[in-house]
DNA sequence: TCGATCTGCGTATGTCATACGCGATTGTGC
DNA sequence: GCACAATCGCGTATGACATACGCAGATCGA
């Protein structure tokens, strides 16, 4: 098959375990797993800030240099750590042929994949503070892709609107989650007071009447804000598809 | 404790210059004008990494310490970097009526609007790597808000929105850029090839399809992604407009 | 048994933000 | 003019951090 010619990212070889442990020395008193969760539970109660090498080792009980014999540099820890906390995509029905789930099972489908992504931003709001490109081609991450794909299998989009779809579900996912943070942290300074005491309707007539209808009060809005979002790419992408339909015959692109 | 009723956060009062400077003592021989510059200069030849409070000193010719008479901390100053370095957007015709570009003047506003903002990205690559919170209630952030929604001005949309709308979009491009940054950055090590050694066709069947495909292989192709998810959105956009016009209007888009 | 190889980990180094305080400077009230 | 307080630039100190290096002991293949 595919042998080791060129050099892959560190990262990318710890987090689908291509590691050659020797098989001689001493047993290991500690595995990348262990180290992973300790460092996820302490990302998730003080925040990816508190996560140290020292910090991480002492809630194991060890040596903070003993983590260096699992993990080459702390940036390969948190892209493993990023990477678990994902967690594996439902990839959804097993072996389903491309039209599974009737011509539009597309747009459910990729509504459950966004929920779910969701879900892990919710689970660890410390992922938002992760570059993307930390996990770009880690396992769970890469699973994720595949899912979108899958859900979108039995539309007419050439495969490259497929991944541009993926892709733009995903950064909207993510832009969704860091909103929500945000101004949930900023709603205890009442987000739309402040703006509102910045803005003189004089040089921001707009944004005064936007704030002025109170749309920024309230606070619990997120999930629609969300819906909101979703559904305009979606609907989006079901022009496209609509434009995509009527020919059957192969599409060659540009 | 300020003149203000309820404390601003110290990063808002530093970017919109409500600063007391007392007239006592010694000339200041600094401005945060120029040390903002300094710090620019220092993001955009080698990266927001070396944006150190020594090395900005250092570029100035002053101590490290000098410039904590100017900012309160390293934050403020990177938030204060990052507003400046967005620029102020362009604001549309001056004192234009709501229905002063057409039915759809929105959409081609829209366009220039993210293609502007796009810009600010392409110029100063380390925007991405400040968090969007640094900059929610700075001037020339909220600029862009207040520009987003002047483009939106005729249209029949409900104030909040158009703030979603503003929110979606600025989340949109911001995206756009990170994955331009992010598959530049790993095109030196063919993105493609080495997600295509990591994905066997029977766990990855579709993800193994959409790379066959060579979607992943032209590398300037950055222009089209993202006029694909802007259109998409945009679309989107058009058919929530459409379902809150009233009364039907027969607009005949061309 | 012996040496190669691996373990956990103490120590040292260099970078960083920033608290604190000192002497010099300068506007202000007398 | 004068005293004083506010403000300046900035040297020094502190504590957190990632991590290079190397040592002593453990374990396995021979």
């Amino acid at each position: 098959m595919t042998n080791d010619e060129a050099a892959l990212p560190a990262r990318v070889e710890l987090a689908w375990g291509l590691r050659d442990h020797g098989r001689r020395g001493p047993k290991p008193g500690l595995t990348l797993e262990r180290i992973v969760a300790a460092g996820i539970e302490v990302a998730r109660t003080d925040g990816i800030a508190a996560v140290s090498m020292a910090r991480v080792a002492g809630e194991l009980g060890v040596g903070t240099m003993s983590l260096y014999r699992y993990v080459g540099a702390k940036d390969e820890l948190i892209s493993v750590m990023a990477d678990t906390a994902f967690g594996a995509a439902d990839l959804g029905p097993d072996e389903a042929g491309p039209d599974e789930a009737g011509p539009d099972g597309w747009r459910a489908g990729l509504t459950h994949w966004a929920d779910g992504l969701r879900a892990s931003y919710r689970r660890n709001p410390w992922l938002l503070e992760v570059p993307v490109s930390a996990t770009m081609l880690a396992p769970n991450t890469v699973s994720w892709m595949e899912a979108a794909l899958r859900w979108m299998a039995g539309t007419p989009l050439p495969e490259q609107q497929k991944l541009s779809t993926a892709l733009l579900l995903s950064g909207f996912v993510r832009n969704e989650a860091t909103l929500s943070i945000d101004i949930a942290g900023a709603a205890s300074l009442e987000f739309g007071a402040t703006l509102a005491r910045l803005t003189d309707e004089v040089r921001f007539p707009a944004l005064h009447r936007a704030i002025a209808s109170g749309s920024l009060d309230d606070d619990d809005d997120l999930d629609d804000e969300f819906d909101f979002g979703l559904q305009c790419i979606l609907d989006g992408v079901a022009a496209l598809i609509e434009r995509h339909r009527p020919q059957q015959s192969r599409t060659h692109r540009r």
